[in-house]
Order: structure tokens, then C-alpha cells, then sequence
DNA sequence: TATTGTTATACTCTATAACTATA
DNA sequence: TATAGTTATAGAGTATAACAATA
């Protein structure tokens, strides 16, 4: 009965979610943004999307959920989102320069603070890689 | 640039946290408790817990959406819940004999199919010892 | 008629505040 | 008066359904 004396993995995994959630805030709310908000341009990061449902479905979120997060970027000069000349229904988004910087800035920030909690176990690339896999 | 392509660590938690929510939600199911209730017979079950506030605070739950959870648990006969005669403000609350036949039959289902998850994956051993050290 | 994006609405989850009963 | 538990209410967050624009 001793070695099976651990948690679920689903409680482990939710409070380490909490705990690195907790970690992200004061981080995101010193540059502005909300954690949709920063995922958005996360996504946006490696490329440009074609409507907006195709970058709703890519980070696992509900289109109409989207918008008010759309709106607050564009606003602020973060994205770029404009219709396709090709098929005007369709929103084809990108990050501006100052999207693209402020999504530097802030990830660097979560990393940094990501290596400080990695720090403190052993098998790092290890745990980073397993999560990688099991997550994907 | 290629080494720091991964994710974020929260966008890995939330996804992997996500999945084993999923892969719970039927086995739940099939034994007609929610995941709130299955946390509870789980807290309980190495021994009973005085006064609901301090049961909540152990599962980082709000007192008032625990009421509910132990409202159903206990017309079903798998808690008892009872005054504390010393001071009859405090509930005792503890597993009936079917509670902990129910928290044992979910959780074996549950560690079975994070056994079929944990699989695929190299460093097993290490991976549930890290997480466990993070969630801490 | 079908599809993209948007708005309006409803629903779920959670927390806050008011209440009761004991002390 | 203070505390444990409960109930009522309100607030986020999210999803569903109706709508407008374009194809």
C-alpha cells in the first residue's frame, strides 16, 4: 500500500496548474494583458491565422470567446486583423511589431520564472519532455 | 532559437490537465459521483475529517459549494456526517463502508487508465516523482 | 443555401453576503 | 460576541442560439 501512495495524476496536474496560473498573473497583469490575451499572441507568434474559428479551435477556445479578446488587442495595436480581400468574411490575423514584442517580453518573463520553480527537482528535461508528450 | 521552442509550462499543464479530466469523466460517470464528490471520498479516506470548513480548505474548495457535494454523498450512504457532541456547531464527517468500496473502485479504474497514459512515456518513474514535488 | 463573424441570451460554476444555530 | 454551517444572491466565465454580412 506504500507505493501507491500518491495523489491522481489529475490532482497533481490541477494544482500545479493553479500554482503556475498564480505564478503568471502578476507577470501578465504588469504588461496588460490577460492570459487569453497573451495566448492569442502566443499562437499568433510562429505565423498569421485565416479566420478567426481556425485560431479559436488551435488554442482549445470557444470562437465567440474570442472576440472581446480580439477587440482588446486590435485596440491597443497588437494585432493585425483585417479582412481577406480574397473571401471578405474571413479575418486573416498577425501580430504587429508591438504584439510581437510584447509577447517576447512577457514570455521571457514566464520562463524565467518557470526555471526558478524547475530549479528546485532533478530530472528537468525529463519532466519538461515527458509533459511535452503527454500533452501533446 | 530551436532549444526554447516548446510550450509554456502552463499551456502543457492546462492541456495535459484537460485530457486526464476527460479520460476521468466516464469512470465518474459510471459510478454516479461527480468529481468534486470522488475528491471528497478520496480526502476522507485516510480518516475522517473534523468540521466541513477544514474538509474544504483541504481541497482548496469554497465551504459553500462543498454543501451540496456532502448533501448527495450522505443520502447515498457513502458519508456520515454528524454534530460533534462536544460542540454541535462542527460536523464529523467521515466514509460509510460503501464510501470507501465506491473511492476504492474509482480511483483503481482511474490509476489503470493513467497507467495506459503513463505508458507511452520514457521516464515514468521520474515524471510522477517531479510532478509530485511541483504539486507539492 | 452555406459560412464567417458578431451579438444576445442562457447556463454553469464559484464566491460574497446574509441568516441560523450553537457556543 | 463569535463561530460552523446553511441559504440566497450576485458575479465571472463559458457556451448556445439567433443574427448580419458575404459568398
Amino acid at each position: 500500500m506504500a507505493e501507491n501512495e500518491r495523489p491522481d495524476l489529475g490532482a497533481m496536474v490541477m494544482r500545479l496548474g493553479r500554482r503556475l496560473l498564480a505564478m503568471e498573473q502578476p507577470i501578465l497583469e504588469q504588461h496588460g494583458v490577460t492570459m487569453w490575451g497573451y495566448v492569442v499572441l502566443t499562437a499568433l507568434r510562429d505565423g498569421p491565422a485565416r479566420a478567426q474559428a481556425s485560431l479559436a479551435a488551435a488554442i482549445n477556445a470557444d470562437k465567440t470567446r474570442l472576440i472581446p479578446v480580439l477587440d482588446d488587442l486590435q485596440k491597443r495595436g497588437l494585432i493585425e486583423r483585417d479582412p481577406d480581400p480574397a473571401d471578405r468574411r474571413v479575418r486573416l490575423l498577425g501580430l504587429t511589431p508591438e504584439g510581437r514584442r510584447l509577447q517576447q517580453a512577457v514570455q521571457a518573463e514566464i520562463r524565467a520564472a518557470e526555471e526558478i520553480m524547475l530549479s528546485k527537482i532533478k530530472d528537468q528535461a525529463a519532466f519538461v519532455r515527458a509533459l511535452g508528450e503527454l500533452s501533446a
